[in-house]
RNA sequence: GCGCCCGUAGCUCAGUUGGAUAGAGCGCAUGACUACGAAUCAUGAGGUCGGAGGUUCGACUCCUUCCGGGCGCGCCA
């Protein structure tokens, strides 16, 4: 099967639909038909509002269109093998119960969820797509915005991959301009004061005692050459510090980025590139103002050259080159992005954090400028806002200011909470909401987390399977010829609900949205311990004794369960343990 | 002042681009281990979806307006 079950029934829709529009002499084809999920089982497998829709374009009554389409779906060959009925409710939802053979239709020889998620995707011929996530700025620790951002562009990249997507991953490290002037000289008014001078920091240097740390580490690895030597006591340091700043700055940023780097890795992030806007000036800066120019997208005034970006919605037209020559970072941007253009990527994805919204339009301005967004290329630009994190600390919130560097870092959260729970935590919610994070409250729920739920029944069938005294990863799901065993007690409705782990994963290589594979384990975790409650009829162990073939069948939707929890966990950077250390268990339970 | 995001159960949040009886976790109440792990299961209490209008077969979802919270509106990055 080289497609999900629902997109196969979504096509047999679609064909009965232009059949039906065909016959009443209507011009029309239908676009995508929406599937959705009943909001009970016991109503079917699938739902599509279609006949509600097409009321209009028919003129005909919701429920008289859907049983137009039903009789469609109840005689079509291929559908009729996998459909068991189709009900029509309320006003004219069309309700699809499959029949139990089309879980062993799915489940056959050598299944995996893994070889199956194989063989659907791709779906189609899938663009080239750049996802540039955190690119914190490499002057101090990474944030706790950055964590989330790092947690949401991680797993939508690693969703984006599995659903045959080639996607790659980048962070863009801000290392030019007058922020890196500014980091070198807050390095220089350290070092004069470990020389013993009685310095004053200007109010605009970085403050964090970050800085101090990052000095000696700079210290301890290399002498300082004489000539940056502070000048005498009491005199004038700023002119000394901007000058030594140089020396300062690119070693500084290096062990930043560092720090940064080995934070991201402890929280399992990966990127495939690092990309240093340094390496832009000047030649790719010049070049992509030439080509703006020469498209005629930017004017000169006073002195300096504007984007015309109110041309392409935005509110006013932005500078780019100041009147003393310099490129805006809005210009090193746009020459960022352009790079990406050239490296054959059709399909953009930022993730910023929330002080960048109103940036949008000008970039986007910049990009529609240059002809990337032209309509008939079917390029993409798209802009997630990542909303901050307000951290708690006992319900009061903790003041955060980078600059006076008091402010909660992302290490400072990962050595508190583990990074399965932050990382579930991070993705549960939509990126456009406004969280509270009670350090307090998460640090003590950790024990009681969703995440640990999702976890325990995972390692609970790998129990099963060790009880059982099988292998787990040369055990081969295989359901042809058990249909008999695979209806009740949760067993049909745990396979269908861990079948539609391809569906998740297409949705949100459509929309973003990855909250909902976190709902969909959490919801797969408490179908199979329910499935597993029912002591009776599935205790697995003592049925493979009693009736092997129930007992394999049994363990088929097991060894599926667990198969799919471990990927959709895997797909959010969590790991799947095989067993649950008591350690981790909630004390006062 | 203008723009963007948010407002759903006591708390933290979902709600499938307008669909069926608005859901989950935590917290609270009650019950269930001599059977593959009780980190579990079962049952229950808890809602004028910020307020008011509008659009239509149908609104938590779209529009208008007001209220409340956050963030942006540099020749900073």
């Amino acid at each position: 099967m080289k497609t999900s079950l629902r997109s196969l029934l979504a096509e047999k829709i679609a064909e009965i639909v232009n059949a039906i529009a065909a016959r009443e002499g209507l011009g029309y084809q239908v676009g995508r038909i929406r599937i959705d999920y009943p909001p009970e089982y016991n109503l079917g497998h699938y739902a599509s509002p279609v006949a509600m829709e097409l009321s209009k374009v028919f003129r005909k009554p919701p429920r008289q269109i859907a049983e137009a389409i039903r009789e469609g779906l109840l005689t079509d060959k291929q559908a009729s093998q996998l459909i068991s009925a189709v009900d029509i409710a309320g006003p004219g939802f069309l309700n699809i119960t499959l029949q139990v053979a089309a879980l062993s239709m799915v489940v056959r020889q050598k299944f995996s969820i893994s070889r199956w998620l194989d063989m659907v995707f791709p779906i189609r011929q899938e663009p080239k797509t750049i996802v540039e996530f955190v690119s914190a700025n490499p002057t101090g620790p990474l944030n706790i915005v950055s964590a989330r951002a790092a947690a949401v562009g991680d797993s939508l990249c690693r969703i984006l991959r599995r659903a045959g997507i080639p996607v790659h991953s980048e962070y863009y490290v801000n290392d030019y301009g007058n922020q890196v002037r500014l980091l070198g000289m807050s390095f220089a008014y350290r070092y004069a004061e470990l020389q013993g001078h009685e310095i004053c920091l200007p109010e605009n240097a970085y403050q964090g005692e970050y800085i101090r740390e990052v000095l000696q580490q700079i210290l301890a690895d290399e002498s300082i050459p004489p000539e940056l030597a502070p000048p005498e006591r009491g005199s004038d340091l700023a002119s000394w510090a901007e000058k030594a700043g140089e020396f300062f700055a690119p070693r500084g940023i290096a062990r930043l980025v560092a720090s940064q780097k080995s934070d991201l890795q402890s929280f399992r992030i990966h990127f495939d590139t690092f990309f240093h806007e340094s390496t832009l000036h000047p030649a790719a800066v010049e070049a992509a103002f030439e080509k703006l120019k020469n498209l005629g997208a930017l004017y000169e005034q006073e002195g300096a050259w504007f984007l015309a970006s109110s041309r392409y919605g935005d509110d006013k037209d932005r500078v780019v080159i100041r009147s003393d020559g310099r490129p805006t970072y809005l210009m090193a941007d746009i020459a960022y992005h352009l790079t990406k253009v050239d490296r054959g990527f059709s399909r953009i994805v930022d993730i910023w954090g929330p002080d960048h919204h109103g940036y949008i339009a000008r970039l986007k301005g910049a990009m529609q400028a240059a002809g990337f967004l032209d309509a008939r290329k079917q390029n993409s630009f798209e802009v997630l806002i990542v909303q901050q994190v307000n951290l708690l600390e006992e319900g009061k919130p903790v003041v955060m200011s980078k600059r006076l560097g008091r402010f909660q870092t992302m290490r400072d959260l990962t050595n508190r909470i583990p990074v399965d729970v932050c990382r579930y935590f991070f993705v549960t919610r939509g990126v456009s909401t406004h969280l509270d994070f009670d350090l307090e409250i998460a640090t003590t729920q950790s024990n009681r987390n969703p995440v640990y739920y999702i976890q325990y029944a995972h390692a609970r069938i790998h129990s099963i399977f060790r009880q059982a005294g099988i292998d787990f990863d040369s055990f081969e799901a295989e359901l042809s010829g058990l249909e008999e065993y695979l209806s009740g007690d949760y067993r049909d409705e745990l396979l269908y609900f861990t079948l539609r782990l391809p569906e998740e994963i297409e949705d949100i290589a459509r929309n973003y949205e990855m909250q909902s594979l976190a709902e969909w384990l959490h919801q797969t975790a408490t179908l199979f311990s329910k499935f597993y409650a029912q002591k009776e009829r599935n205790n697995i162990v003592k049925t493979l004794k009693e009736n092997p073939a129930e007992g394999r069948a049994l363990l088929a939707i097991a060894a599926v369960t667990a198969q799919a929890l471990a990927e959709g966990l895997s797909l959010l950077g969590i790991e799947a343990p095989r067993e649950m250390t008591r350690d981790d268990a909630g004390e006062g339970s």
